[in-house]
DNA sequence: GCGACAG
DNA sequence: ATCTTGTCGC
């Protein structure tokens, strides 16, 4: 069967990327791993010592042709902190090899954004970012293993999972349902800044749900990439909000869909 | 048939 | 992901 046929006849593939996710596991690291400390933009006397300060923030996405389905433009944009300045873009066209498959995006889009960082290690070191925002969760997934862990262990860098919608839980009888987060959402999200622990019946917490704005009612998810604490992700992710997702995601979707419209 | 489905 | 402008409200 064709890898790009979705459905019962590729469930080796699937097998097979489930043993990945759970070997590139092994080298996930939950907790904080990094030399920064995130400081709101308008704190006048920032606590951290100057050479403690989030200084190099980054973003990458996918924008998609309206043709074909398989033709993509990764995107990867390094920001200062706090002014948000772009110091740094990067497109490139990609053919993507596999369909998008919930629990698996990692397996279809973390290669091209893979080169880019790699491009970018290359030409441009001293701008390798202090954190790497990724469109999509981290270790809010199945497997406690989604495209930001995946990118985050094989670039080895500090990396936050940021979705938009919430993708359930079902695994191990976790149920971390739709319903209850839209219920806990609506009582007790009230303004921008609050958040609440995405934990299932094991105890386990897979992420957060973030609202980020006072505008903005409609949480965010946050989970933890590679190399930091939820809290900190959570409030890294907080610290970056010029509107509702993360500006350095925000700029990366932005500019790519930008670049394809203008070619 | 119905619901779920990161991007 | 993408199809899509204006428009209702503070």
């Amino acid at each position: 069967m064709s890898e790009t046929t979705p459905g019962p006849a590729s469930d080796t593939l699937l097998d097979a990327w489930t043993r990945e996710q759970l070997r590139l596991k092994e080298q996930l690291v939950e907790e904080d791993r990094c030399e920064w400390r995130a400081y709101l933009p308008d704190d006048a006397h920032p606590r951290a010592r100057s050479d403690e300060r989030l200084r190099l923030v980054a973003g990458v996405d996918l924008s998609f042709y309206e043709d074909d389905e398989r033709r993509a433009l990764a995107a990867l944009v390094v920001q200062s902190y706090p002014d948000f300045r772009v110091l740094y873009t990067d497109f490139a066209p990609v053919e993507l090899e596999h369909p998008y498959r919930a629990g698996y995006l990692a397996f279809r889009e973390a290669p091209p954004l893979l080169a880019l960082l790699r491009k970018l290690k290359e030409n441009a070191p001293e701008l390798w970012p202090q954190v790497l925002f990724v469109d999509g969760n981290g270790t809010l997934h199945p497997r406690r293993f989604g495209l930001a862990c995946h990118v985050g262990v094989q670039a080895d860098l500090p990396t936050i999972g940021i979705g938009k919608n919430f993708l359930q839980i079902h695994e191990e009888g976790e149920q971390l349902t739709m319903d209850a987060v839209k219920r806990t959402s609506r009582a007790t999200l009230l303004q921008g800044g609050q958040w609440f622990p995405l934990r299932g019946e094991s105890g386990l917490i897979y992420g957060a749900a973030v609202r980020t704005l006072d505008s903005a009612p409609n949480p965010i998810f946050v989970s933890v990439g590679h190399r930091l604490s939820l809290a900190t992700a959570v409030a890294t992710a907080l610290c970056c909000c010029r509107y509702r997702v993360p500006e350095p995601v925000r700029q990366a979707d932005i500019m790519s869909r930008e670049y394809i419209r203008r070619e």
